[in-house]
RNA sequence: GGGCGAUUAGCUCAGUUGGUUAGAGCGCUACAUUGACACUGUAGAGGUCAGAAGUUCGAAUCUUCUAUCGCCCA
């Protein structure tokens, strides 16, 4: 226990670097201040709030959308623990089977060995050496964030626990029949030469080739049916030509054989709905083995399948193309096509491909014997939870897309042709028969021999994340049980990008309920989209992503929070140029000079810090010891601030709350009320007045400080421990942030607001009459009542300071000459600028202003003698009109009094 | 083709259930540098809220259509 005796006052200068490396994680780590206990909620009754952390791939690095996301979850949970729940974060990283093990075959490459030399074995020790060595990049980027998870409970899919976790639900989804083992057309990677998800094919436009050819007709010599196709090399692998039965211009041809070309076999014309008579020809061909569509004309119509491109993308035909890459035999079947007078025409043609989301290559629809998972069952009570709001989205929008998917769900592909990641807990015999098991002995056991083959596949890694909500609190299958899970499942909020809601928490919800029969979370926060300033999106090829570290260098951690939260709504795609970080720099240092100016009022004010706490401990609020307007402002509109800002969070408008903190701080606290003190304080001859002020400017900034907390952790934990002196230990993480209290919230403050028109009314005309700023000038106010006489006269060095004048405040009317008029709120006041102002000026302002005052007054009385705004609209709107109209015309009166007096 | 979203000041965006003479940040203009802060302060200019029609006493806000842009799914 170190105790730390914190100087009386900060730096002169704000300096993120060594606030932020004195803060860091690490140190919060040390201290155990994000560990979470199931204990806690079981046994002393705490509320839980549990985040899971988006597993991170093991091989990124970090990105912005990273820092947006990370933020916004250090936002919920630090917001959650200090409100007193016992708020658990969970860490880990992700496997991630294609993209590790591109990655180490690379590097295996270069060093001119392939995965196959090494065998599978030797190979996965690579990846676990690689990963040991770089797959904490990411994790120790994301430190720098300073993002509060218990660190402690880090897991990585590939953990034994977590394996153990997937084999169990593979097998207890096998035996429920919900997992099968099925021949189908997949999403083929020639590049990883693995089947991937419908998830993890990306559309993109591309242009491409139509080509129309034409086929002979068997017995009728010189006419053909002419289709069109964009893939004319799987033309070889034709097995029939398809007509819509519709179609009157085919009808008569249904039955007859035709000539394929090139490959010269005879095929079937044949009718099937399916066919779309608009498009092209209103011919189709059909080619079962390339395309999933023809896959289920064909079994219809119970025709054969042939196949002519392989694993690796290559044609497998008997014509002579056998070898070639299928994009060049696509070119050469075409020169083929011409040649023999097949060709009729080619089209230039725009449309969506599939792309491999990780390679970035066609993807190849290829018949494969698969593994799958059954989704119609898991999906309808996934679409259940969420439709009767059991699960909540934000913003609610994605329940659409949600639920379109959910209702046109087709049978997830879980089996990938790969070595890192879960192997497939399934073992063939002799007679190829398939036995799952959890073990090798268990499988023998079940098949009653042990001349068993393993299958050679790993399952998706997308398999062992819709775990995670699970996994990472310590199930290992379906009859896991333990303190963890009883405390925290289901979770509460979680934060993620919209482009995953398919590929994992969709599923997740799946596995949630299928498993725990639960929901795995409550709310499910979906973050912007982070663009550059042109509005197009990060990557690493168009080298418009900044690096989230430079950044951080430059402006801070915290700058860097405040901005990304700052200009993130929720559910829209955010712009975003490192420049903007400034908003955040510039916040965080007019924090830091603001609570170093209150500190050097208590160092005026008190002798010693001990006197300071002593004074400042048993400190509550008391408008009776107000001695200027401003506390009274500042008070509302600070209790105000926490009513918004505590509602904000229960809406997830977390862009609303830094908004409301930094208009709350910069406009009210810093630009109104610190300077109002900082008058007060040098004209105020009580001691004890001076020293209540500044506790009340102590008290304001501890609680905005905590307010602020989730969002800027680092430089408001540094300040806070300026406040009183304190274990260095001790974070003001772990304290409570205030709630607002009503009887501030209901307070009038209209009177306190006085000297704040009064001096922006005279700040205005100052200015509009060029007085220079070094003349004082003698202002005189009127007050409309004895109520305004009182707050003017509390306030009259403070309006002095503000507006450069020698206030005098007038209880008789002795309207000045030469004078520069204005009304507020019906109190008049008279800036005497003799010789400062030229009549014909001030003539044209009042006539202006006059202008514009008669037309409103003219706008509201029309609005008022409406009878239907009489007779509908609430007494409250019209009470406030009134108001408004009596207000206008007291002013209109006496501005038309003053260009009187004038003229 | 189907679905979702956007369109408000030069730029980027707030504007929660309809009740403002429509706001902020940046940029711009003018003024202000020895007491917290130029990463600042004060004042100011700048908008027929994409267009049209409708509902309503009242529309940036609700409805319909149109235009432009973006995303997702065919």
């Amino acid at each position: 226990m170190s105790e730390e005796r914190a100087p009386f006052n900060l730096e002169k200068t704000y300096n993120h670097q060594e606030v932020e490396n004195r803060w860091s994680s690490a140190r919060w780590e040390a201290s155990g201040c994000f560990h979470a206990e199931s204990s806690r909620v079981l046994s002393e009754g705490k509320t839980p709030y549990a985040v899971l952390m988006p597993p991170p791939n093991v091989t990124g690095s970090l990105t912005l959308g990273h820092v947006l996301n990370h933020t916004l979850q250090d936002i919920f949970i630090r917001y959650s623990r200090m409100k007193g729940r016992e708020a658990l974060w969970l860490p880990g990283t992700d496997h991630a089977g294609i993209a590790t093990q591109t990655v180490v075959e690379k590097k295996l490459r270069k060093e001119g060995v392939s995965r196959h030399d090494l065998g599978r074995k030797d190979f996965l020790d690579h990846v676990w050496q690689w990963r040991e060595e770089y797959g904490g990049l990411i994790l120790r980027q994301l430190r720098k964030l300073g993002i509060s998870c218990d660190w402690r409970r880090n897991l990585f899919t590939m953990d034994e626990r977590a394996s153990e976790a997937v084999i169990n639900a593979f097998i207890a989804l096998y035996r429920d029949g919900l997992v099968y083992r099925g021949t189908r057309i997949i999403n083929w990677c020639p590049v990883s030469q693995t089947a991937l998800s419908d998830e993890e094919v990306i559309m993109k436009p591309r242009r491409d080739k139509l080509v129309y050819v034409r086929y002979p007709l068997v017995k009728r010599p010189g006419e053909y049916i002419t289709i069109a196709t964009v893939r004319p090399e799987t033309i070889l692998a034709d097995v029939a030509i398809a007509v819509n039965p519709a179609d009157p211009r085919y009808s008569y041809l249904v039955g007859e054989l035709v000539v394929v070309p090139v490959a010269g076999r005879h095929i079937p014309v044949i009718a099937d709905d399916y066919v779309d008579i608009e498009f092209g020809t209103g011919a189709l061909k059909i080619t079962p083995a390339h395309d999933p569509n023809d896959y289920e004309v064909a079994r219809r119509h119970n025709l054969p399948i042939l196949s002519v491109v392989g694993r690796d993308g290559r044609m497998t035909d008997g014509y002579g193309y056998a070898g070639m890459d299928r994009f060049d035999a696509r070119e050469k079947i075409m020169a083929d096509l011409e040649e023999r007078g097949n060709l009729e025409r080619i089209e230039e043609y725009e449309h969506n491909v599939g792309y491999s989301e990780r390679a970035d290559v066609v993807v190849e629809p290829y018949l494969s014997e698969q593994w799958f998972v059954r989704m119609k069952p898991l999906a309808e009570r996934a679409l259940q939870v969420v439709n009767d709001g059991q699960i909540r989205f934000h913003p609610p929008h994605w329940i659409s897309t949600y639920r379109h998917w959910m209702e046109n769900i087709q049978d997830w592909c879980i089996s990938r042709q790969l070595w890192w990641g879960h192997r497939i807990p399934a073992w063939y015999d002799p007679e190829g028969r398939v036995w799952v098991a959890s073990s090798y002995e268990e499988a023998c056991h079940l098949a009653g021999t042990d001349k068993l083959v393993q299958d050679d596949d790993v399952l998706d890694t997308w398999f062992s994340s819709w775990l995670w909500p699970l996994t990472t609190l310590g199930w290992t299958g379906p009859h896991s049980d333990n303190d963890d899970l009883r405390a925290f499942y289901p979770t509460d909020t979680l934060v993620t990008g919209p482009d995953i809601i398919f590929f994992w928490v969709a599923r997740m919800i799946m596995a949630g309920l299928y498993f725990k029969g639960d929901v795995p979370f409550r709310d499910v926060y979906f973050t912007s989209i982070i663009r550059d300033m042109k509005g197009r999106k990060l990557s690493k090829s168009l080298g418009n992503s900044p690096d989230p570290l430079r950044v951080i260098d430059i402006y801070g951690t915290d700058a860097l929070r405040f901005t990304i939260i700052y200009i993130a709504p929720l559910g829209q795609d955010v712009l975003f140029g490192e420049e903007k970080c400034e908003l955040g720099r510039n916040f965080a240092t007019k924090l830091w000079n603001a609570s170093r100016l209150v500190f050097m009022q208590r160092e005026k004010y008190f002798a010693s810090p001990e006197t300071f706490e002593e004074a400042y401990q048993g400190f509550v609020p008391d408008t009776g010891a107000f001695t200027f307007a401003e506390e009274d402002v500042l008070m509302a509109k600070y209790h105000a601030m926490l009513d918004r800002y505590h509602s904000a969070f229960g809406q997830f408008r977390i862009n609303d709350i830094v908004r409301n903190v930094y208009d709350f701080f910069w406009g009210d606290y810093c630009d109104w009320y610190l300077e109002a003190l900082k008058t007060a304080l040098s004209v105020s001859s009580d001691p004890d007045e001076a020293r209540r002020a500044v506790l009340l400017a102590v008290h304001v900034l501890e609680g905005t400080l905590k307010a602020l907390h989730p969002v800027m952790p680092f430089i408001t934990d540094e300040i806070w421990h300026h406040i009183a002196r304190r274990p260095e230990e001790s974070t003001i993480a772990l304290s409570r942030i205030p709630d607002p209290i009503q009887e501030w919230l209901d307070r009038d403050i209209s009177l306190s607001l006085l000297p704040r028109a009064v001096i922006s009314e005279v700040r205005s005309l100052r200015s509009l009459f060029a007085v220079p700023a070094s003349s004082t000038a003698p202002l005189i106010l009127k007050a409309r009542d004895g109520r305004s006489f009182d707050v003017f006269s509390a306030n009259r060095e403070i309006i002095a300071a503000a507006t450069k004048c020698g206030v005098e405040i007038a209880e008789s009317f002795t309207r000045p000459e030469h004078a520069a008029a204005s009304v507020v709120e019906g109190n008049e006041l008279f800036i005497q600028l003799e010789g400062l102002i030229s009549f014909e000026k001030e003539r044209a302002r009042l006539q202006k202003e006059i202008g514009s005052i008669s037309s409103y007054v003219t706008s509201l009385k029309k609005k008022l003698s409406n009878e239907g705004f009489a007779a509908n609209a609430p007494s409250d709107v019209i009470e406030k009109e009134r108001a408004k109209l009596a207000e206008a015309e007291r002013n209109l009166e006496k501005l038309t009094i003053n260009l009187q007096v004038l003229a």
